[in-house]
RNA sequence: GUCCUCGUAGCUCAGCUGGAUAGAGCAUACGCCUUCUAAGCGUACGGUCAAGCGUUCGAAUCGCUUCGAGGACACCA
């Protein structure tokens, strides 16, 4: 319905001589009486034609002939508005029927290749609230691009290598002998988490004292097994399915890390400093240098990830999506500084902050870290809210927002979660076409020919636009705020109208009605991860 | 100190290519179950969009300044 207005108005200003086709643009009014579609294309040729915009208005309107349009107004200061016949929004509701789970779907997308990595925790410890968020945007974001048409690769990044390995090796090792009575330091940067005294525990039981005599690689590499199926494990739970795991390692091995260095060096961005290796990237993106080879001849952080990074650009994406927390925002001049430096685009890469959720207790912020294993993780989360209010409650934010996480209220505010409210309309649907489903889907709706009817027909009318721009805005957010409207719309259309009644011709108009509402919410809970059940 | 993000109702948040009278939920007060699920519906109350200046026919939205909150500025990752 909007290309048709935006077609009228060009051919109108076609009419009238006018190039500027760029120039309109379509809103829905927030209020009914301003029309159902609106064009402020009057007031932005004011300057061209230096005329009054309400001038300019009324001429564009005397242009336009369009049997669909049932009335045009002008108002002020410039506004056109179109009131149009609502036969659409019930060919809509064929769609929806026929289309059934792909009613949305779009192909904004085809032939481009995105990737987005998101979570990427290391495994020395299991996913908490910063993960879930972040695997819920991630996710959703996947979802709905995939939706539109995306060739989507979810990517899971593990740092399988360096430092913080070496300590959850020494660090199991440690809690290992504390079984034993014997004595092993704690390192300095060690991880106390439960997850870690777990590990140690079943070492115990099955080896006893047999693994006093192992060296440290064993260590490391059973827990980071141990850690990394727990953290797969949970995030299946879930509902995030990811279609690559790429090891810090493997890329290691892959790309000889100190061929890598050469290339940047090549191309003048390397030089030696205080005995060690710098990466100029302050010539590039970055305000400072770094390091890329330390004084004791180890690599940084750095050189894996600049080579992880090459890797993602020669599988040939169209873009790549990084998913980082704010406090890694330092890096992202880093890293497209090394993408650069290989002679890569680094606008292919966008990186998205999101701020990190903080834990609050009693009212007061607690720090959570892997360290001092204080942290609500995701599988505490999922056990007290369950998947769908967990996975709800994270798609309901902008990433920007930043979040105080209480468990406990949380807990006792978990019915209040909007998901129920919106799952609640699909079970009650359900309920309803139990009882009786349609009979056919009417070409024309006789009996439901009023403002209600339209308000719900609208929103559902809605969804693909929704959809769209969630994907172009990368938004997902915008998905949850939609459905939680179709919802809110559906209740009150639920008040006021009796579904089941003797009029047999009304009965199955609402029927038809209901069941492309009920269809619209499940697609939309799908894109944020979420299952409405059948019945509550 | 430099850089990044944020500041909208008592609380939690939408509002993002600038549009018409700034919206929800929670909380508060009051109504609605003899009829398909009351985890629901309706009404009321609630705002200097942090402040100031600027750009514009028009600013919560764009720009600058100030204030406030959080984060980042390692030869840790």
């Amino acid at each position: 319905m909007k290309e048709l207005i935006i077609n009228v108005i060009k051919k109108a200003l076609t009419k009238l001589g006018l190039d500027c086709e760029d120039k309109i643009e379509i809103n829905i009014p927030k209020l009914k009486e301003n029309g159902d579609y609106s064009t402020n294309i009057a007031l932005k040729l004011v300057k061209d034609l230096n005329k009054n915009p309400m001038e300019i208005a009324a001429l564009i309107k005397e242009n336009i002939d369009c049997e669909q349009i049932n009335k045009i107004e002008v108002k002020n200061p410039g506004f056109i508005n179109f009131f149009v016949d609502k036969s659409y929004l019930i060919d809509n509701l064929k769609k929806v029927l026929n289309e059934k789970e792909n009613y949305g779907k779009n192909d904004i997308g085809k032939n481009k290749k995105i990737n987005i990595e998101f979570v990427s925790a290391n495994p020395t410890g299991i996913l908490h609230l910063g993960n879930a968020r972040g695997g819920a945007y991630g996710d959703s974001l996947a979802r709905i691009m995939r939706f539109c048409g995306y060739d989507v690769t979810e990517e899971y990044y593990i740092n399988d290598a360096g430092n913080q390995i070496n300590n959850l090796g020494e660090s199991i090792k440690s809690r290992y002998y504390e079984l034993c009575n014997k004595e092993y330091p704690m390192p300095e940067g060690g991880y106390f988490g439960n997850e870690i005294k777990e590990i140690a525990n079943e070492i115990y039981e099955n080896y006893e004292d047999k693994y006093l005599n192992k060296d440290i690689e064993c260590f490391k590499e059973l827990g980071k097994n141990k850690l990394l199926n727990k953290i797969i494990e949970d995030l299946k739970k879930y509902r995030i399915n990811y279609d690559i795991f790429t090891s810090e390692k493997e890329i290691s091995k892959k790309y000889n890390l100190n061929e890598i260095i050469n290339t940047l060096d090549k191309n003048g961005y390397v030089y030696e400093k205080d005995g060690a290796i710098w990466f100029s990237c302050s010539k590039l993106y970055d305000d400072k240098d770094h390091v890329l080879i330390k004084e004791d001849k180890s690599l940084t952080y750095l050189v894996p990830d600049i080579a992880y990074h090459y890797d993602k650009y020669n599988r040939g994406y169209d873009k790549m999506i990084d998913i980082f927390g704010t406090d890694h925002h330092g890096y992202v001049a880093r890293l497209k500084s090394g993408i650069k430096a290989l002679g890569n685009d680094p606008d292919k890469l966008e990186v998205k902050l999101l701020q990190l959720v903080r834990l609050v207790e009693n009212n007061t912020i607690v720090k959570m870290s892997k360290r001092s294993g204080k942290s609500v993780t995701l599988n505490d989360l999922i056990n007290e809210i369950g998947v769908n209010a967990a996975r709800y409650y994270f798609s309901k934010y902008s990433l920007d927002t930043q979040m105080d996480f209480d468990l406990n209220l949380a807990k006792k505010k978990s019915n209040e979660n909007p998901v129920y409210y919106v799952c609640y309309a699909y079970a009650r649907i359900s309920s309803i076409l139990k009882e009786k489903d349609i009979i056919n889907v009417p070409e024309k709706f006789e009996t439901l020919n009023n403002d209600d009817t339209y308000n719900v027909l609208e929103k559902v009318y809605a969804f693909p636009e929704i959809v769209k721009s969630a994907a172009l805005k990368e938004m997902p957010h915008i998905i949850t705020n939609y459905v939680y409207e179709l919802a809110n719309i559906f209740h009150a259309y639920y008040s006021k109208v009796r579904i089941l009644s003797d009029d047999e011709r009304k009965t199955n108009e609402n029927l038809v009605l209901i069941k492309a509402v009920r269809q619209t919410i499940f697609n939309a809970l799908n894109l944020i991860g979420v299952i409405p059940p059948e019945k509550m």
